[in-house]
DNA sequence: TGGAGATACATGCAAACGCATCGACATTAG
DNA sequence: CTAATGTCGATGCGTTTGCATGTATCTCCA
């Protein structure tokens, strides 16, 4: 019978995540050959969109759990950010060691200039290719794929 | 009616981005906490996978637009890569400008030798999360996401 | 055929990254 | 209460990246 399960479901899992590589890549690409990164870089913008998400003090841990880079890293992408003025950082007060950071006023209207734009480019360039259902479909799997962490054999 | 379609197709393309992101980020960021990189890094693989995916010379400019890396830092990774003996880099005969890209013998058993150890991580990572049905449709999804690059206003 | 412009890859250099580590504070056990 | 251990964020350092540019080669058209 034509068309029948025959991909084993590790298999099935690798194209699907090969695919979805793919694309990332390939949207991710043409977004950062647009000319809208030259205030913020894409890093930059964002830290700028997970904090404006937040709408609040956020521990920088907390942030790191939401943002692609090394510990090291997105602390010293905040300190450019805190120089620029986009973003400020104070002490926990209920944990010394802990450090909240949250947009400035300025932070938050770059974020929002900048994204308003950038939602430009992604809705040309996401959404001329999927329909409304389809795009709700990826949407879903995607959330399901974000799911809390599961063990990998070290 | 309840569960009637008011997200604007700018809207859902944008979320359905962002989810995509997201997953790309978190399964990302357990596959890399995996013990698995010592012998090449993520992008070192994602080059040799690429080499191996086609099988004979390979253009550098064209191997540049299947990852996510500037030009140069193709060309230096290579340059490592050619190093270790895993890549074998010639020039062109028909394009004197052109150079030629393949694995090594060295080169594509490190590759299936790695590429297996982390295709099991995929599994566990992403197949235990979605359908046999479900990874399907994201891969349709994400292969039509990936479809030839459209124009964005500069 | 010859010269202008385009294309492919390499290289100089400053910026940014990851790994290892440190200092400070929190938490737990005795 | 104190010592041992764990966690958070910052810093030193070598590596890797991107941008700008250089060199060589190809392409197109007069």
């Amino acid at each position: 019978m034509p068309g029948r399960e025959t991909r084993s479901t590790t298999r099935l899992a690798n194209d699907a995540w090969e695919s979805l590589l793919t694309a990332h890549a390939a949207v991710l690409k043409q977004v950062s050959a647009g000319d809208r990164w030259s205030e913020v870089s894409m890093r930059e913008y964002d830290v700028l969109y997970t904090l404006a998400k937040w709408d609040g003090p956020v521990r920088a841990r907390e942030l790191n759990k939401h943002v692609l880079l090394s510990q090291p890293a997105l602390s010293r992408l905040v300190d450019r950010l805190v120089d620029r003025g986009l973003v400020a950082r104070e002490p926990d007060p209920v944990d010394g060691r802990g450090v909240l950071l949250f947009l400035t006023d300025d932070g938050r209207a770059t974020q929002r200039r900048v994204g308003g734009r950038h939602a430009v480019d992604v809705a040309a360039l996401v959404g001329s290719r999927l329909t409304a259902r389809e795009l709700q479909t990826l949407e879903a799997l995607c959330d399901k794929l974000a799911a809390d962490p599961v063990e990998v054999a070290g």
